[in-house]
Parts: C-alpha cells; structure tokens; sequence
RNA sequence: AGCGGGAUGGGAUAGCCAGGAGAUUCCGGCGGGCUCAUAACCCGCAGAUCGGUAGUUCAAAUCUACCUCCCGCUACCA
C-alpha cells in the first residue's frame, strides 16, 4: 500500500507525543515538538490543510505519586504543568492549532466511548491478575514500585526488571520478598480484576498497517519483531484512583492506564479545533473517521504504544489509523545522554533567559542530522551553526541583497527574474516537496540554506557592485534576481525559523504573515520598494560560548554533589524519579570523559609545575555551598587555595593531608577569596591525590 | 540474550531503500581573490583503504553473512 503524495484534497492532523505533566521541559522535549510544529508547517506550504495539535498527559502514577509527596491534589498538581506548558510552547513559536489535556470532559467521553467501542467489539475480556499492595499505606503498589529478589537469579531486582542481575522482564507477583518502595515496608500480593485488551487479535491486521506506514524506518521494522514474537494481550486498567474512570465501573477504584486515554488525546484535541473552527472549515470526523492523513511524532522510546495498541485500538473501535508515524532520536549533551536528574539538560527556560532568539534552536534542532538520527547539543555546534549557517549564509545573503536593493534602487528593481535563478529557485521548492513526502524536517531547512548559499554565490559571480555604474541595465537584473532569491529563501524558511522569516517578510514590505503563503508564492514579485534593511541575524561571540559551557558545567557538578549529600537519606525513595533516561544504563565507563587524541610533548608537560604539599588550614567559604578556602604548605611558601570540596570532605580532618598542587595556576578570585592553586582530585567525590612515601613538600612532580 | 538504529577525511553530517569512476555540506587547516555585505563573502588546495572480515557482482559506502564498538527498545514506567 502506498499514499499519494502530499498534498492531498484530504485534511490532515499532525501531533506530537504528549509532554507527561510531572517536570519542566527541555531540550528532548523541544526537539519532537519543534520537530512536528517545522513538518505540520511544511505541509502547509505544499498547500495541503493541516492543524498541528497536541495536549498534557495528566494521568498515570508519577503524577499521583509526586501530587501525594506534595501533599496537593493531582488534578492541581497536573494542572500546573499544563498551564506552563501553555505559556512555553508559543515562545519557542510551537504553534498548536489546539493544545488541551488528557483531564478534559472532552477526552474523557471520547476515551470511555472508545472503551466501550471495544467492549462491543468482543475486544476486552476480564482475568485476575497479582497486584503488589502496601497495607500501611493502603495502597497498591504498580510494578516499579515494587523491589525485591529475581526469581531466576536470586539479585536484587525491581518489580517489572531485573535490572541489576540477569535482565529478565518480570510479570507482576513473580518478584520475589517484595518490598514496596514508597514506605520500605513488605508488601504482600493480592488478585484484582483487570480488564484486557485482545491486541493478540490483531496481528494480521497490523502487520498490514506497518506496510503502508510511512515516517522513519525505525517505526516500521521495530514493531515486526512484537508481532512474530506474538503479541500479548494488554491491561487496560489500573488500582489508582488518579485517571479516567472505566466506563460502568465509576464507583470503583479502579480507572484506565494512562497509555489507553494519552494518546486518544490526539483525537479529542483535534475535535476541540473541529468544534472551534466550525465542522465546515474542519471536520475532525473526516480525518479520524474517514479516512484524512494522521502523522504522529514520537520519541523512539514509545514506538510501540504508537505502532501496536495505539492502531489497534483505533482499528477496534472503528477510528482511522495513522499514515505515518515519524520516531525521533534522543538528544545527548556534550556527547552524554541527557539527564535530568542529574541536570545534563538545556532547560527550556534556560535557554528563553539566555535572550537566545527560539529560531536557533529550532534551526538547530531541525538541521542537525535526520529527524531519527540521535543529535548531540554543544554551545560550540550551536554557535558554528548559528554563525556559518544563519548569520554567513542565510543572513549575510538577505542582508546584502536587501540592502543593495534599498541603496540603490529604494527596493526591487524594475527588470524580469532571470531563466537561471527561476529554475533555482524551482528547484528548492522542489526540493521541500520532496522533503516534506520523505519526513525530512532537515531538508526542509537545508532547502533553503543551500538556496542562500547559491545566492552568494550568484551575487559574487556577477558583481553587481561593478556593473552599476558601467551597465546599469545588467545591474538592475542582477539584484532583482537576489531579492527574488532573498524572498524564496524566506518563504523555504519559514517551516523551521518562523519568527526570522517573518521579519525578512516585513523588511521587503510584503503583507500578511509568511506562514500563511505556500512555496508558489516564492516566484511571485516582491513589492516594488522596502525601507532599509537591518540585520537579522546576530553572531554568537567565542567567550559568550565558553561562559555558556562553563555554566551547563557547574550545573551538572552541582547537582552530581547534591545527588551525593542526599543519597543517604532518600536512596529508598529515589528509585523511580521521571526516567526517559535510566540510571542503570549509565554505566561507569559511560560516565567516563573519553580519552584526549591528542598528545603532548614532555616540554609541554614541563610548563605544568606541579608540587607536593601539606595542607594547614581547611575551612568552608561562607555563602558557597561547595567551595573552601585552604592554605597549603608546599615548602617554599604557604598558599592560599580554593578548592570545590566543602561538602565533599570532612574539613576538620584536612589539616596534616599531604595534597598535590599545580601550583603555576593562574590567580582567581571565588565568592571573593583569591586562589592560588588547584588541589588536584579525582572523581566526582573529589579523592584527593597524595603521595605515600617520603616526599618532601615542595618537590615537583613528574 | 533478542531486536531496532548507528559507525563515512581532524570534528560534525548527507548519500545506502531503487549498486556504476571513493562521495555532500558545515566547522577547522593551508593558499588566493574580492570589498556590496556582520573581520563577512567568493575561489582553490591538503586530508578518508566509507567500523572489521568474507561473499554476491563486470562493478559495493550502497546488497548478503559473520564480527567489533556505541545508542536505544524488550510491553502493566508516560
């Protein structure tokens, strides 16, 4: 099965994974969202109707279980999310057409008649199944809130893994001396009645449905293995009372698992904007039911919920399944996975207060490897893309043709747009069709980049700076050729930097908004005059990017030391945090730093004076929280050090400690106190190196 | 353990599905040019046995098999 190409007379949905309501987004997040928004606009400039929409996931236990710690009610809890959510998304010019929650009366009826849908069908079957419960909480315990003994290999495991032992999946009640994590105490198992899902049924079905899906690769192939392996059936429901109710058993404390209403979200947020907008313009009906075009970006993390329960249930009930699913890669920093809870993360907020324009980072984002590949962010690749691409490309292009334009013609010149630069420029827009039907968000910004590029290219090549005094006629011709290409190059851009392609809209006085003009529009005359140009683009300056390094630096070893000091006292508690990114997969030698390439002559080694020392006075900086103020004897003199090590050792203790100093480091001034020196340490518990035998102080060493 | 994705000049990326002279773009290095433009821009050069081994083929970065390393997934954690 194949899909004609877009754009289609039929109407489509684009949406993005649901941001969970339990944290702050960053980074990872922006990636799909900036992601889908860059491809939901894409597809409307190939004229094909589309609304982009989304929603928060309120439901499910980390919420519960974080509004309990907080001692709030989830809803409110929830809520408060939602509604930061709702003010970030549009700085960062992520334009849902609707963004609502999964708590709404809207997805609630909309979930319960999907439930029921399925009922009908035959589809849900009742079996009893063991469920960890907590009797002091009175509670019930989901898997991961349970720890105890693997059964096959006798380590210590997690309810749903045995994570530290022989990897094994384990079914709930399998887990041996469970112990609930949320009071320590034992818990004890109990059968409960749960609904199913026969998914089993539907093999046949989906194996079709992954032949004709489109996206990524990765959506396509992984779920084959699933479906060999033989699907099993899926629990619809869960021992909470934080979710929606299972429709005819509201009285009870049972309700659905956040994975049955999250993604129906999809729909009833496309039904929001339906009812909004007047089923006339858009009929939310025609696109889930009849058949319009529904692509979902996803994180690859949850690839299945999106190629095997999520079709099937639609398929069940009737609704209309996807036509393509597009699964992004992570996001690493500085080579390391992301992780919030060690703060390895670039904050949304984060970046917004660093007074970064949000085009950056979507050009960034979308530009930097394929929509699946895995991207790495650096304020170093940041800053290179930002300088070579947006202000030596795309805006030294724009702002040179402009303003020749401006000085010498007070606008576009009168002349026609050449056969050469008209073929160009058909060519990009050809280019981003092509993108658009391949699920190429990075082709679609690239288009355009590489159309400025040929602009600066032509402009060198004919020198129109020369020719406007000997052949004014020729001259004239050149630049409108420029200003056309300046206009295409804003138009191919919009999808990815919308907020840039704007102000070069207004700058060539051109009404309206450029988001609402389709690529055509591109080889249409600009307006005959413009005022003067100015710069849109600004270059980000080396020390700006070392300052920015040094930050994320410091942050993430703040937050390694506080892991440190609180480990004690929460090591019961903090097994499930949020976890896209898993702490057992951080290995020691992932925590690594690679090692150097490049090696160093014994003369360079030489320059480092590094000598052996006693330290005398070891005392905390006030107002620091990490730093203490030493004074080492290192036998000539006696220095004045600061060293990041409050917390880390026992000060009272230091005095007497033999220690390693480079001691030729350059002076700095910490909260205040000038150091003269590093201590050298290793690890994040800043071991301190000394020496074990009689070396005296002061003597160097090499 | 199984599965999915990845490995391409110093760094980063495209090409692979539909095999065809060792290939894209960006950063960095070297040399030159230009001056309309944000010390920008344009041109040229150097630099890679396309992770390894075998195979299919007239022809392999591309297809097949096996291997190594990295990332992820394995379903009641969103």
């Amino acid at each position: 099965m194949s899909h004609e190409n877009f754009p289609t007379d039929r109407p489509a949905v684009v949406t993005c994974g649901l941001p969970y309501a339990n944290g702050d987004l960053h980074i990872g997040h922006l990636r799909g969202y900036i992601g889908a928004d860059t491809f939901n606009r894409a597809l409307r400039t190939l004229g094909q109707q589309s609304v982009y929409v989304c929603g928060s996931d309120m439901h499910g236990t980390p919420v519960a279980v974080n509004a309990d710690k907080e001692g709030v009610d989830p809803e409110e809890f929830a809520l408060r999310w939602h509604e930061q959510y709702t003010e970030t998304f549009p700085k960062f010019s992520v334009d849902f057409d609707n963004y609502g929650h999964t708590h709404e009366e809207t997805n609630v009826e909309l979930t319960q008649s999907i439930v029921r849908a399925l009922e009908d069908g035959g589809y849900v079957y009742e079996d009893e199944v063991l469920v960890a419960y907590d009797p002091q909480a009175d509670d019930h315990l989901p898997d991961r809130y349970v720890v105890g003994t693997c059964p096959y290999c006798g380590e210590k495991a997690r309810g749903d893994e045995c994570d530290e032992g022989c990897q094994r999946h384990l079914e709930p009640g399998e887990i041996e001396n469970p112990t609930s994590v949320r009071t320590g105490n034992p818990a004890e198992y109990r059968e409960r009645t749960h609904k199913f899902f026969r998914v089993s049924e539907f093999s046949d079905y989906l194996t079709d449905f992954l032949d004709g899906l489109e996206g990524t690769s990765n959506a396509r192939n992984q779920p084959r293995q699933w479906i060999e392996e033989g699907l099993q059936d899926w629990c619809l429901t869960r021992d909470m009372d934080w979710g929606i109710d299972y429709p005819g058993a509201e009285d009870e404390d049972i309700v659905l698992y956040v994975w049955v209403d999250a993604p129906i979200e999809y729909i009833a947020s496309t039904k929001q904007y339906s009812e909004r907008v007047g089923s006339e313009e858009y009929d939310w009906e025609e696109v889930w039911r009849d058949g319009g075009e529904i692509v979902h970006v996803i994180g690859r993390d949850i690839i299945q919920h999106h190629t095997i329960f999520w079709p099937a249930m639609l398929e069940g009930a009737g609704y209309n399944t996807p036509r393509g699913i597009a699964a992004t890669g992570f996001i690493t920093i500085d080579g390391k996975g992301l992780s919030t809870s060690r703060n390895r993360a670039i904050w949304a907020r984060e970046y917004l207060e660093e007074g970064f324009h949000p085009d950056l980072l979507r050009y960034y984002l979308t530009t930097t490897g394929g929509l699946q590949q895995d991207v790495d962010f650096t304020w170093t690749a940041f800053q290179e893309k930002v300088n070579g691409e947006l202000v030596g490309t795309i805006g030294n292009f724009w702002y040179r043709s402009l303003l020749f334009a401006y000085r010498n013609y007070e606008g576009t010149p009168e002349a026609e747009v050449s056969d050469e630069v008209r073929a160009r420029i058909e060519d990009a827009l050809e280019e981003t069709r092509t993108a658009v039907n391949d699920y190429s968000v990075r082709d679609v910004g690239l288009s355009a980049t590489r159309l400025a590029q040929f602009g600066n290219e032509y402009i060198q090549r004919n020198e129109p700076w020369k020719l406007t005094d000997d052949d004014p006629e020729r001259a004239a011709q050149v630049i409108r050729d420029c200003v056309q290409i300046a206009k295409a190059v804003g138009v191919l851009l919009q999808p990815v930097a919308p907020g840039k392609a704007q102000a070069l809209w207004d700058q060539l006085g051109e009404d309206g908004e450029v988001a609402d003009t389709i690529l055509e529009t591109a080889l249409e005359a600009p307006p005959r005059t413009f005022e003067e140009p100015g710069e849109l683009f600004e270059k980000i300056e080396d020390d700006r990017v070392e300052d920015l390094e040094a930050k994320l630096e410091a942050k993430i070893e703040a937050a390694a030391d506080r892991a440190e000091t609180e480990s004690d006292s929460e090591s019961m508690t903090e097994t499930t945090d949020d976890t896209t990114e898993d702490e057992s997969t951080e290995t020691e030698t992932s925590d690594l730093e690679p090692l150097l390439e490049d090696r160093i002559g014994f003369e360079e080694f030489q320059e480092l004076d590094i000598r052996v020392g006693q330290i005398e006075v070891a005392e905390g900086i006030e107002g620091a929280d990490d730093l203490a103020r030493l004074e080492v004897d290192i036998g000539f003199e006696t220095r004045q050090v600061v060293a990041g090590i409050k917390r880390l050792h026992d000060l009272e203790s230091l005095p007497g400690t033999k220690c390693i100093l480079l001691a030729n480091m350059e002076p700095a001034e910490l909260f205040g106190v000038e150091s003269n020196g590093m201590v050298l340490a290793a690890g994040e518990e800043a071991d301190l190196l000394t020496t074990h035998d009689d070396a005296e102080l002061g003597e160097k060493v090499r």
